[in-house]
DNA sequence: CAGCATCCTTATTGATACTG
DNA sequence: CAGTATCAATAAGGATGCTG
């Protein structure tokens, strides 16, 4: 049951390629639109920007608004229970800045050392039998 | 440059099946061998949870701590630097059973309602040019 | 304008067998 | 015990064209 607590499952509502800029997006600019969200996200397709979407919509994150007209017109925002998220956001964002600083140092050139304890064991039975 | 923050990398770093369960074993039981983390995520394939901890170990959240004795012997635990991710785990932890509740009185049975803001428009041009 | 349908490519995950 | 290597299956993402 609580294997690993709801950590995946948000992992998983929040994954996508493209759905944290998406997410970013309406933050900053409250309400979109489908093709106004295209521009500020110039390398993703209409397709992927549509299932991203809507999956955020699935999960009540982004408010799909539609407009019924000619030429139509849907615009999209975050709906109260996605604003929740913005503590999460914050602590991601936080930790992302920490962490760079803190790889440039560790990876700047090479792998961290591997730490290895040689105990050379006496203690524990070679048993490693041959066929 | 900044079109979405640090919030998209943290995801990659965090993203994958099994990364959150690790982190998540780690974190309650400290330091953990190979084959305890296998017992404790019975679902996951040996190629699996290597790559995975090679990768939590490549951005320095989990330690890989060697000892050179047969049969070979090593422990896994959460290095400080990933343990600067508690407050973002919780975060999640939390936003994640808000919206598990949230989520059962929408989707209990349905979808959410289409909202349909229908203004017929008289305003906008209607200008679909025939073929 | 805001999609959907189709087809295709790439990335991620998994099964299985072998090794120091 | 703690892996690696290889191959197979699935899933995620993308290109392109059509439609109301």
């Amino acid at each position: 049951m609580s294997e690993n607590c709801e950590f995946t499952k948000v992992l998983e509502i929040l994954g996508g390629k493209w759905k944290p800029s998406i997410m970013y997006q309406l933050f900053m600019n409250g309400t979109m639109r489908f093709s106004e969200l295209q521009r500020a996200l110039p390398e993703i397709t209409k397709k992927m920007l549509t299932t991203q979407l809507r999956e955020l919509e699935y999960h009540d994150i982004v408010n799909r608004k539609i407009y019924m007209q000619i030429p139509p017109k849907v615009e999209y925002s975050m709906t109260e229970h996605g604003s929740s998220l913005t503590p999460v956001l914050m602590a991601m964002n936080d930790w992302g800045k920490a962490h760079l600083e803190h790889l440039h140092s560790l990876h700047g050139e090479r792998q961290p050392e591997q730490e290895v304890v040689s105990e050379n064991v006496n203690n524990d039975i070679v048993e490693i039998e041959a066929k």
